[in-house]
RNA sequence: GGGCUUGUGGCCUAGUCAGGAUAGGGCGUUAGCCUCCUAAGCUAAUGGUCGGGGGUUCAAAUCCCCCCAAGCCCGCCA
């Protein structure tokens, strides 16, 4: 409905000014959209910017009655003002089920996300890559797109040397209920303590690695050993958060597959490989000073080699290939993109996040300072639960606990993705475990007061006639949520999403506050139980794609 | 030392890439609103040198240059 509308305004636009780009913007509170493209013709026909916009827009004015599109001009700016017909189509259109799932493309991407090593539980820093790259993900597949999501699992680094020598020698013993990937940070921890500066450690966790690369059968079982226990955890928390990958990959496949080593073979091969004690790149030639190694002076590969083997194999799999990643790897993300590149490899396109510290200095799974995403939970499920209870005391303790479960996950992922991923965090209780405006449960509530209303109405006449702009505003922004899918799409920034939920959440809630439904007869209330029914459905696709679950009551 | 990112009322944040009309929200504080579809709500008040300085432009939070501050990176770790 909008985007149809919008094309057809640019058409008229662009007609008459003879202009390519015609300067299209957000009208902000005069008009549902505006073009600045008067200010551009100024010099050109040297005339006052506002005789132009009244030029053009009396030349346009009739081509957009059919859209029931209004063209006003305040001095230079020519206005576009979408009328009650739009309006009440809108509200139609959005009825659908599944309502701004776009075509099919033929685009196949793959998205790679978390992708934590398997040392530790994931903590509040992780979970930003967990957040963004799901929703992500589910943006993807709402805007049509074939998508496979995959986590890609360190196996074979040293953490997991180190956890792996601390598990064998260090007597840790697992606390009673412990979850895999707590009880192996402690081992981790441990680990990481009892090495010290000792060089003969030291020498040893060399070792396991060298046999690890080897493939020596008792390394990898114990390597598998540790990783599967860790990985289970972490499986479990990601889906406490709703979070879905569709594969793990095994870092170690692509040593044990030869990929590796043929990758390596091609990059011997190439002008800017140095070959002297150890295996490397000179990447000067692309804006790097430090050479990229990929062979230890040992024989062992290093962490980059593993990993572009496996960004070839993606390549030859899918069409775009999108990593998200903390801005800790903005310098070998670059390098690994730059030595695809000479490759000619299909180099895939890193969305990056800045880090979440706590208040008193940044996280760091070895030294375990940290808070863990399932302590967070817990905690935000917790409070959840005390409001569940104390507004719906007659619920019993079931319902009351799958609401609070839902309202927390709810919290964690808004709370998370509504700000851009290029902005540093401090993770803050008070903030995390606030239920109010700006945050999940204040959109859940909506769609819940919407169901509410939509459960009490019974059978209604499928009509649309919104009169009062309460009604429009709100149909209105129903109208961009397709565009907005393919935007957070284009732009690859989900917080996009969180910022339209929010707004729409705000609109419903106007609309509410003013407008009596239930209480209204004849065409009014069919006309406002098929909008609130059209607010409910784009709630729930809105909330959806943001990974929060839609809650019918709470 | 070099590179990347960020800086918007007391606190958090959108807008910056693709310049456009009075810089949107939220928290906090203050004052109101439940015999009326769920008050996790609504209304109003309060609070801004958009880090600082220069420049480009009819027009700058947005583009360019310099400076300041914070975070991250610069390993034969991942």
């Amino acid at each position: 409905m909008f985007l149809a509308t919008y094309h057809a305004i640019e058409e008229a636009l662009r007609a008459s000014a003879g202009e390519e780009d015609v300067q299209l913007i957000d009208g902000g509170e005069h008009a549902d959209l505006a073009s600045t493209v008067a200010f551009r013709l100024a010099k050109v026909r040297k005339k006052a910017p506002a005789a132009i916009a009244q030029e053009i827009a009396s030349e346009i004015a009739g081509t957009l009655d059919d859209r029931d599109v209004q063209v006003e001009v305040i001095g230079p700016y020519i206005n576009f003002i979408f009328g009650r017909r739009y309006a009440s189509r809108a509200a139609e259109a959005a009825l659908a089920e599944g309502y701004g799932q776009l075509a099919p493309r033929r685009t196949s991407v793959c998205i790679e996300h978390t992708s934590a090593n398997p040392n530790g539980p994931l903590h509040v820093g992780h979970i930003r890559n967990s957040i963004i790259g799901d929703t992500l993900a589910r943006a993807f597949r709402k805007a049509g797109h074939p998508l496979e999501v995959q986590y890609y699992l360190n196996d074979m680094g040293r953490q997991i040397a180190i956890v792996s020598w601390g598990f064998d020698t260090l007597a840790v013993e697992p606390r009673e209920g412990e979850k895999g990937d707590h009880y192996i940070a402690r081992v981790y921890v441990a680990a990481n303590r009892a090495i010290g500066d000792d060089p003969a450690t030291a020498a040893e966790i060399d070792r396991r690695m060298a046999l690890i690369e080897q493939g020596d059968p008792d390394t990898v079982r114990k390597f598998r050993h540790v990783v599967s226990m860790c990985a289970d955890g972490i499986k479990a928390t990601l889906q406490r958060l709703n979070v879905h990958h569709d594969r793990y990959i095994w870092e170690s496949d692509f040593v044990r597959n030869g990929q590796m080593e043929t990758t390596l073979d091609r990059i011997a091969s190439l002008p800017e490989c140095i070959r002297d004690d150890v295996l490397s790149l000179d990447l000067t030639g692309c804006g790097f000073e430090k050479r990229y190694v990929l062979r230890r002076s040992d024989g062992t590969s290093v962490y980059a080699a593993r990993d572009l083997a496996y960004h070839i194999w993606k390549g030859s799999n899918f069409d775009d290939i999108i990593d998200v990643l903390g801005a800790d790897h903005k310098l070998i993300g670059a390098q690994l993109i730059a030595t695809l590149g000479l490759l000619g490899e299909n180099a895939p396109e890193i969305v990056h996040f800045e880090f979440v510290s706590l208040p008193e200095g940044s996280m760091s799974t070895r030294r375990g300072t940290f808070v863990s995403a399932d302590e967070l939970i817990d905690e935000v499920t917790e409070r959840a639960l005390e409001e569940v209870t104390a507004r719906r005391p007659e619920l019993d303790l079931d319902e009351r606990r799958a609401i609070a479960r839902s309202v927390a996950v709810g919290a964690i992922r808004y709370d998370i993705v509504r700000v851009s991923p290029d902005k540093s965090t401090v993770f803050d209780w008070k903030e995390a475990l606030n239920f109010e405006r700006q945050s999940a449960p204040y959109i859940q509530y909506a769609h819940a007061r919407a169901c509410s209303i939509l459960a009490r109405a019974g059978e209604f006449e499928a009509a649309c006639d919104l009169a009062t702009e309460n009604e429009i505003a709100l149909a209105k922004h129903i109208a961009l949520f397709p565009r907005m899918v393919a935007k957070v799409v284009e732009e690859r920034r989900p917080h996009m999403l969180a910022t339209y939920a929010r707004e729409l959440a705000d609109l419903f809630n106007q609309f509410y506050r003013y407008e009596p439904v239930l209480k209204s007869e004849g065409v009014v209330r069919d006309s406002r139980l098929t909008l609130v029914k059209a607010a409910q459905n784009t709630l729930h696709e809105t909330l959806e794609t943001l990974g929060i679950d839609a809650l019918r009551s709470m």
